[in-house]
DNA sequence: GCGACGTATAGAAGTATTTCGAAACGTCGA
DNA sequence: TCGACGTTTCGAAATACTTCTATACGTCGC
């Protein structure tokens, strides 16, 4: 995952209401639409606008069922996010203590 | 930490420029604001308000020196987030479902 | 104290996001 | 096929965010 999709993902998440849209539906394992909008104060249609941007991002999936949409959270991604946070924003060792030779650690690790 | 901090976090960061801003800080170990400012195309002012909204979370500390505010990552606050990420946004197991008895790591609460 | 420099704040313009009501679409049961 | 239900799309209004210029604040060297 490049930085790009990264902070697309971390936007997705940076909301209250989606945030907790996500936790509902984990608490859950699975929800469809309809019933993830009973437990917000929203309108349907901002509910589904809500999950279609967590769902373009792939931190939710949508399996089709019926009339319904199932949704369920994307585990995977979320490991995959954490994990890369902290090391794509890590400050980088400066390789020696003496600072110098080698100014901008090269990543490398 | 609560959601309601860990969203705020997550919305400093869900940003292009300030999550760039974030790296080269981090690339550097510090920087100063008027550092920062020399590797993007934006104008001072902007550099200042991005950083403050980054420090406000928490996500950047700033130690004043005489004229100049010297600016480094919080790596503590940063894997604090990648650990409560999937942790606040994980399916509960569901206490038992025919098969399975501890599907998932489980990772202990 | 003065001027220069680094940083912060104020106010405004442009853009994006959130939310709604109305309406369209697709599937189900009768 | 028809109407009901769940979901999605459309268009508009309110709000929030990003960025700018102008200006203020604080520290340094002289």
């Amino acid at each position: 995952m490049d930085d790009q999709k990264l902070v697309r993902v971390l936007k997705a998440l940076a909301d209250k209401g989606r945030f907790k849209m996500v936790q509902e539906i984990a608490a859950a394992g699975e929800l469809s639409c309809g019933q993830v909008g009973e437990r917000f104060d929203l309108t349907q249609p901002t509910i589904s606008h809500h999950l279609k941007i967590l769902a373009d991002v792939e931190v939710l999936l949508v399996r089709r069922e019926g009339q319904h949409a199932i949704i369920s959270v994307n585990e995977a991604l979320l490991d995959e996010v954490a994990a890369l946070l902290p090391r794509r924003l890590r400050t980088k060792p400066r390789a020696s203590p003496v600072r110098a030779r080698n100014r901008r650690g090269e990543d490398r690790a």
